[in-house]
DNA sequence: TTGGATATGATATAACATATCATCCTTTCG
DNA sequence: CGAAAGGATGATATGTTATATCATATCCAA
């Protein structure tokens, strides 16, 4: 495990402790799991990274259990339009979060976190306000091209 | 069949003549299940409900290419946080369609689609510019409650 | 009228997700 | 200490959304 994970690994542990929950052996694998990809992942790819990178074999159900828990703690994203999931890329940020913004690529699946300038959020919801109806949840998948994958196909 | 939705249906009809494709008699029949609504559909729902309306089996196979058809033709979108379709609140309007926004109720189902204001979306490329990223498909889903539910829920 | 293009049918399977009951492990409290 | 309670995980089954592939049918143009 690399000195940052490792470090993410502790700020995560803290973070459970702080809502009165645990970071179990299992929980803390599948989130060394997400961290070590640079691409997004759906329960089945985790538990196949998860058979080779632990030599253990864990129920898809099991994953899922571990990923409602992780998002609830706030530590991973589900990206809805994608059905994978990726560590938060602010766990050891003190801040609070902001609004996240899923910059994915279409071509090469990476997806960029990025924060969501507060202005364009009180806009949208201006936007919603007459309509009386009552945002939850505030996320945003915008898909596209990356940097890379432009620069390939030139 | 209303007279709203053979209205509607005409209106495709010319919108797919202009594209040089055919609205044929399933195509249609698919798009008047979806008008027929008031929340959007998964396409095996269209696949029942298609059966409940027309008397006539369809494989959910066929159901997903004239899917594929009719969201080329820009008269369905696509809801991708939720795996379910629904025909367009605009078909009848002959201005260019503006980037759609979708305010999912998260209880009830139902689905508004508001056209989100230009600036907003300028806002939203500016922020994004600088990482390099090209947008695609501008669409952009937001989850909440509805002000119908919202008032139950007192 | 025939041949190519487009549309649809049939079958199989992949990919993502949840329901439910069983088992195991930890904490707590008498 | 030891049993009860609650939380975490395992096992099994099934539901839901989507795609791949090959076959058949329909339509239009040369």
């Amino acid at each position: 495990m690399s000195a940052d994970i490792d470090q993410i690994i502790k700020r995560s542990q803290e973070v459970c402790a702080s809502t009165g929950n645990k970071l179990t052996e299992k929980r803390k694998n599948v989130l060394t799991v997400l961290l070590a990809s640079t691409i997004p992942l759906s329960a089945y790819d985790i538990v196949d990274k998860y058979k080779a990178q632990f030599q253990e074999s864990l129920p898809v159900m099991s994953v899922y259990r571990m990923l409602d828990f992780l998002i609830q703690e706030k530590l991973v994203h589900k990206l809805e339009t994608a059905g994978q999931y990726m560590s938060c890329a602010h766990i050891t940020c003190n801040h609070q979060h902001e609004t996240p913004q899923f910059l994915i690529c279409d071509r090469c699946g990476s997806v960029k976190e990025i924060g969501i300038k507060k202005h364009i959020i009180e806009d949208l919801e201006r936007s919603i306000q007459s309509t009386g109806f009552a945002l939850a949840h505030q996320q945003l998948e915008l898909h596209g091209v990356c940097k890379q994958c432009q620069a390939i196909s030139k």
